[in-house]
DNA sequence: TGGAACCTATCTACCACTAGATAGATAGGT
DNA sequence: ACCTATCTATCTAGTGGTAGATAGGTTCCA
């Protein structure tokens, strides 16, 4: 049986994935786990430090999984595929989204500390992505930034409307296509 | 002064495109207009409906100031920076990024009846954008549709990326480069 | 005088969070 | 080997506060 404190993070993970960090309570994981929510409270003090232990072990595991993208000299699909690859695992894994394209989206009411930590997110993934294109040589460094930047945000946007419509295809779609512009 | 409802809208509004439907409350928006929360339940019956009223006048509005692409014959650019320009208006009118981004953000823990108004404001959006890439006619059809969606998903994930780094001109970035690719 | 708009007062259910207790495991000293 | 102290993880019971929602009264204007 895995530790309490991970069962706790993994269903608040979910449930935030769900419909973020507002709509979920420590008695709702509590009754997931069948403990009582002073239980919880035991290892997250409170919800803002749970939120963030959720955040950040969110943030630390997609990282690990894109790795260095610098230190290889495959061609550019590889990087791309590899990437898309994550969001698209996040999705068809367990039909959630990304967590941190759903925290972001109501980060006009999240505690500051979150908000730090989901620009970290964002800023990390930017500077793989832009790492990935590096060997685009026919292009400058600002048209990698922007397009680091495009595909980025269209990744984000299309996971939250592939959400919406139970439908994984479209993130596939987007994706695939998104593929194409990149490595044309 | 404005209708008392309409000011509840327009509260309901700049909350819920703050946080999403889970980060407002009728107390909230009571003690904003000087009024009591009961009062808000007399305009509007439940939060359900409250929510319903606020999405379904942004998709009116935002649906009447797109207009109808296929009665134009303009060069594509006119059709994108207009698109583009409603994004850009939202979030740089008053710092708070698309509604509807937001809530399908959350579709997990949204009432039904709201994710149906939020499909159709995608669904709406994105025949339009298929409408207005109807004159590259050196696209099939189901290359106008894919860069349609690209285009779609692009603008919400850079608004959400926009709206939590306070920063418009990422949304701006975003947009002009995503016109150079429809219009190349 | 009747109805629209708003009020007071209240309800039940839930929220995050805390105090205090306890069972069980562990560790250290004698 | 036993006792003592401490730690971990959980509990019960409760805090003050807020959620959405409602019944019934007041005000005011047409």
């Amino acid at each position: 049986m895995k530790e309490t404190a991970t069962q706790i993070l993994d269903a608040a993970e979910a449930m935030m994935r769900d419909g973020g960090y507002h709509a979920f309570s420590f008695r709702e994981i509590a009754t997931k786990l069948s403990i009582k929510s002073a239980s919880v409270h035991y290892h997250f003090t409170t919800k803002e430090a749970l939120g963030n232990a959720v955040t950040q072990r969110y943030t630390n595991n997609f990282l690990a999984a894109l790795g260095e993208p610098q230190t290889h000299s495959d061609p550019i699909d590889h990087y791309i595929d590899h990437y898309i690859a994550l969001f698209r695992q996040s999705l068809e894994a367990d039909g959630r989204p990304c967590l941190c394209g759903i925290l972001a989206s109501e980060s006009g009411r999240l505690p500051e500390s979150m908000r730090d930590t989901l620009k970290e997110f964002n800023s990390k993934n930017l500077t793989w992505l832009e790492g990935s294109l590096s060997n685009r040589q026919d292009w400058t460094n600002h048209h990698r930034q922007e397009m680091a930047h495009i595909a980025f945000s269209a990744l984000e946007g299309a996971m939250i409307f592939a959400s919406l419509n139970q439908e994984a295809g479209h993130m596939v779609r987007v994706g695939d296509r998104l593929k194409t512009l990149l490595a044309a």
